[in-house]
DNA sequence: GATTAGCACTCCGCAGCTGCGAGTGCTAAC
DNA sequence: GTTAGCACTCGCAGCTGCGGAGTGCTAATC
């Protein structure tokens, strides 16, 4: 079952030659370009071997040979070697990354157009999923007779605030000893862990007035909870499958294109792929209309803890190595300037 | 020059006809269809002059009419009758509407849905411009050592926060100094004049560790004001074109989506337009992807003051009457959500 | 026994042709 | 002014034939 030297050299000449070109490859070409010293008729001889193993398909009769998704997968696996980024490459994504880094969703989106720019692949990012997040504090602020503001602030950096209004009277005061027994009871907690166990009453108070306003705050406060749960997801390049020959019957560019636009389900399967930089070919994809593309998705950190993803979508027949490569330094980049932004301590209580 | 009641007449069921059908349409059709009373011959005889005149054209000899853009044009402007929604539409719009109420994003976001959803065409939504927002408070909160919150509150009802890093040490209170002064300063003053005219030294102060900290929260204090600034864009629905006989070649749906995917330039060119439910049909468009495009856009008010704009792309073949209506409606509907929201006395002082 | 040359065969893609249907424009009659 | 009739135009779908690319097989060669 193991495949001759011979049969990898000729295996891995079709991929590559595949992957540039786009076009099934006959033997004759292989037997000029990839000087393995034999004629066309021996390289036919291996390619039908390997066709008959499953590495490789004919389109028809009469044309070149195509990598099957098996073969991709050996390529992934074994035959592939790391392309390490030049300096300049290093240097643009480096560069990139840094130049927008005032919001936290803003530097994913941009990574994620960064990705999709030198690959010329689609390309998505996925903010990370936040149910492991500890709260730091809740703080109520006042804006007027019907409104106060609502702050959460998460360990990660995180910080949300939603405006809501309240139909109780209320004074500074009462906010402000809301908003120290809300901290004190949910500091260091899980968001899922709030969510799943905060009871109501947990603030409740002798005082009526501070029971009435907790009452009045605290849906808004599980509800706003609720929504920093939520995975931002950021798609780009999205035109650029029209530039692969794969796509270029409009029902595949559309049905790919659909796909994309179900975010939340898309979303739902991002978030259930493992970590670190993962690849999937062809059918190995559960979406149906991914069967025929290939996926490489990658993990991100924030603050060494939440995991954010990052990824790629294009044709089976794509620059493996080099889109690995770039994916693996990216995310190592990402990783370490949020480091930075969160700060050494975030973990220390108020 | 102008038009007999018989040609409008039979502009009328051209359009009427090609725009269900997305098929040139013949004397024949119409002359079944439409019961006007007279032959195909005469039919014939008046689209002869209507083509003349510059409202229909002519795919090639043997084909049927297509109205032009200028047809277009006179529908909208004098034909169109106003179609009123049914209970059932507007009570759609209104579920739809409220259901997604917390964040302010997401309720543009879902009315962008919702509009491409009812009309099967792409849309946008875009949130308001907020150079004429005018602040109310300012505050900064402390994280710990290194780390504090900037927070900022319009008047609108939008709050920005960010976390900053500070390398100077600070003390509450010096935080809450320098809170209340900035409030002082700016509280009142639109985004753009603050940003034009905030010296850093207004905030001055004699004390040396408050001029500190302030040197070091002006520049994040501005930096995130230009991103207030920012319109956030929304698009959806963008697949629908698949389903636009007109977008069957791959090449406009391509130029069509790539056009869509420049979020800066568009959101360029729509923050141009007036306010108000506005038409602009095909070659009236300044983008040249949508010159063979209608497209309508229609203002809604935050706080009855800032605007901002939703908009419906599609082909010039269009149900203008319906889609001006939906879009009427629903932009009233959003201006009015917003103004609950915010409340009725935003204007007053804190 | 592995390799190679040679050749028949297959199949795609393309260009050119044909017939059909839809719809027009014109003319002559009403 | 309106209409019937008819020749004409054009796009489209389907067919045909051809060239090119590449295979698979067989028989000769190393």
């Amino acid at each position: 079952m193991d495949l001759s030297e011979r049969k990898l050299q000729i295996l891995q000449a079709i991929i590559t030659d595949y992957v540039q070109n786009a076009e099934p490859v006959g033997s004759r070409s292989i037997a000029k370009k990839y000087g393995l010293g034999v004629s066309p008729a021996t390289i036919r001889n291996e390619m039908a071997d390997l066709e008959e193993m499953g590495y490789l398909t004919h389109p028809h009769t009469s044309a070149g040979r195509v990598p099957s998704d098996k073969a991709y997968r050996l390529y992934v696996d074994d035959l592939m070697q790391k392309r390490n980024l030049t300096p300049q490459e290093k240097r643009i994504i480096n560069e990139r990354l840094r130049a927008n880094m005032n919001e936290f969703d803003q530097t994913i989106q941009h990574a994620a157009a960064l990705l999709s720019e030198i690959t010329k692949l689609a390309s998505f990012a996925m903010t990370p999923q936040t149910n492991q997040d500890t709260l730091r504090f809740v703080r109520l602020i006042p804006v007027d007779e019907h409104a106060i503001i609502l702050m959460i602030a998460a360990n990660s950096g995180n910080v949300t605030n939603t405006t809501l209004r309240v139909n109780v009277p209320y004074t500074n005061e009462a906010l402000e000893i809301l908003s120290k027994s809300m901290t004190y009871n949910y500091q260091g907690r899980t968001i899922d862990d709030v969510l799943k166990n905060a009871i109501i009453h947990d603030i409740g108070s002798d005082i009526e007035a501070l029971s009435a306003l907790a009452n009045s705050v605290m849906p808004n406060f599980m509800r706003t909870l609720e929504d920093m749960l939520n995975v931002n997801l950021y798609m780009e390049g999205l035109t650029n499958i029209f530039n692969i020959p794969e796509y270029s019957s409009m029902d595949r560019a559309r049905s790919f294109l659909e796909l994309m636009s179900r975010k939340e389900e898309f979303t739902r399967d991002m978030l259930e792929r493992g970590d670190g930089v993962i690849v999937t070919i062809g059918e190995e994809n559960v979406a149906d209309s991914m069967k025929d593309c290939s996926l490489i998705t990658a993990t991100y950190h924030v603050d060494g803890k939440l995991v954010g993803k990052i990824g790629v979508i294009g044709p089976t027949r794509m620059k493996y190595s080099e889109v690995t490569s770039i994916m693996e330094y990216l995310t190592q980049n990402l990783s370490e300037s949020f480091r930075l932004t969160s700060g050494k301590d975030t973990d220390s209580n108020e």
